[in-house]
DNA sequence: TTGTAAGCGTTATCAG
DNA sequence: CTGATAACGCTTACAA
């Protein structure tokens, strides 16, 4: 176990027979260094294998050039095969990997864990705070802002507070999906809608509600989570409710192929029958039988765009409270 | 933006009319401060809402209290829907969490993105590095072995250096997968292995060819990447090459999915023209048409093992050089 | 049992 | 342009 003392600052600063100082200077990229003497302390940065204490300067900074993705989901659902959090994570560490700062995930499914997510960003253990999904009225994003901690959601905070947020088109992507089961001729169309306390099952119930009043058709609704046995169970209850439903509108691509299944099995067939578009656009729409109508959504931007603009936040910018990111219609066989 | 003063452990000890050593105490759990001390500190603390900077922590203790996990493999097929990864991430944050450690993620896909997981590891910014999925000869984890930095590997590093891994039974899972299809009176067992480039694809394929060889029959095999869409192409080369396949074992459930499909279009029914055999057990696996029979790998548990052995590690424990996971026949309806 | 004081490795403020 | 020197907030011998 030799634990080879890494050089220090001190270390290099008398290879190169400069002071601390200066090789701070080089090693921060001042140009009010002699080009002759940054030879020297690149040199021995290089000869030395030196690499700065990050806990040092964070100490002096004031800054740890780490944020943290707080997935509030309850950890069994957060990695469901929906991809929606991979999606973000995945666009959160290329954006950060370009700024050079760190991603520091949390999950905050366990009242244990929510407990240790608010320990650590209160305690100004990383630059800004990303929160992914928020569940219910979660009151952390808006404790955060107030104490001045950079925070950027992903949807709108349903408790009101007013915290930047970034989020999907939910509404006109459901909007275009209705409308296209509307103009190819359907008059009962069904909805599984999602969790009624995530921002997403809400504004997707929405854009169904919203898009059906308007064109005169009733309004068939069952409600799910977002995952496949509830997208079956929901079904299964709109068929009973609603025998002559020659449509359904799924807030979820898992729960739209549950509904796929349910509906094969209960004799209807798709699209002749019963049309089904889901939501999201997972890779698997495209594998379903008959592949599966849906929307897609940019879920790798969505974590991009959170991330760049906590960074703008932290950066000192003033950013819009709010963006609204494309969502779009993609045919396949469903409907 | 009110950057509100953080308190330190000077204004908690002024508060609580004692030292900063006694606050340090306190705080971190010493059992040699009388009781009374330790009630008013604990208030005081509460009073200002106290909360360690960790950075000077970690300045004087040398630890960070925090591991990075790495996933090395190309950003755009970390987050494909297989569900490894992020099973992986859960695994490790569950674990952590209980160990009160935080973690760090780093996508090593990019070359630049690797010299700077590199850095960041060997700059002894972690306390322990676990590496996911290993692809090709990285010569990073023995490095940093070497430097004397725990290290933990999923599977079995394939520069051959000694560093402590934790997998899952590939071999294991394909051979009872193989004898079932040979049970079931499959003769032509054809394979649509992973990448050779990645320990699960050299593996399975292994497993694959000792168990048809050792009954005497055919290797009939084709290569993939793991995705679907390189499962279709090596389901079209197997029916080309070996028209009268009557089984196939696909490596991962996403190439044994497409295989599904791709069978169908060629008009083969299954499974009773010809049987599939996926690894995995993705959740859309139970979805399939018809549902997959599969090998269960357990891959939260991967996470978890490989989060205890690098701490055990970074306790200066010794561990076992390597750890093999149980994997599990699911019988479905594809073979 | 408690307090004092010496660092930990940086950065930042001043002089020079 | 460069070098002392003082923080940054905490832990930990060592004293008392």
């Amino acid at each position: 176990m030799t634990t080879a003392q890494r050089p220090t600052l001190e270390a290099v600063a008398r290879r190169a027979g400069v002071s601390r100082a200066t090789v701070s200077r080089v090693v921060n990229g001042s140009t009010t260094v002699a080009e002759s003497i940054q030879q020297a302390v690149r040199q021995a940065v290089e000869e030395l294998g030196y690499v700065p204490n990050l806990a040092a300067r964070s100490l002096v900074t004031q800054r740890t050039d780490s944020i943290a993705l707080v997935l509030p989901e309850a950890a069994t659902r957060v990695f469901s095969d929906d991809q929606v959090f991979p999606g973000i994570i995945r666009g959160a560490a290329q954006e950060l990997e370009a700024a050079d700062k760190q991603l520091v995930l949390m999950l905050a499914g366990s009242p244990g864990g929510h407990e240790r997510v608010e320990r650590y960003t209160t305690g100004r253990h990383v630059d800004g705070v990303l929160f992914a999904s928020l569940h219910g009225e979660d009151p952390l994003p808006g404790r955060l802002a107030r104490l001045g901690i950079p925070v950027v959601c992903s949807g709108r905070p349903l408790d009101g507070v007013e915290v930047p947020y970034v989020d999907v088109d939910h509404v006109g992507g459901v909007t275009r999906a209705v409308r296209h089961l509307i103009e190819g001729g359907r008059r009962r169309i069904a909805t599984i809608a999602g969790p009624q306390d995530m921002v997403a099952g809400i504004e997707r119930l929405i854009g169904y509600r919203d898009t059906v009043a308007a064109a005169g058709l009733p309004e068939l609704v069952a409600y799910g989570d977002f995952t496949r046995e509830s997208g079956a169970a929901a079904m299964r209850q709109l068929l009973a409710a609603y025998p002559d439903l020659d449509a359904v509108f799924a807030a979820s691509d898992l729960m739209a192929h549950a509904a796929l299944r349910t509906l094969r099995e209960a004799g209807r067939r798709v699209p002749d029958e019963v049309a089904v578009i889901g939501f999201d656009d997972i890779e698997t729409a495209a594998y379903t039988e008959p592949p599966l109508t849906t929307i897609r959504q940019p879920i790798v931007e969505l974590g991009r765009a959170m991330t760049r603009q906590l960074l703008r936040i932290a950066g000192g910018e003033a950013v819009e409270p709010a963006l609204l990111l494309p969502t779009e219609l993609i045919i396949r066989d469903s409907a």
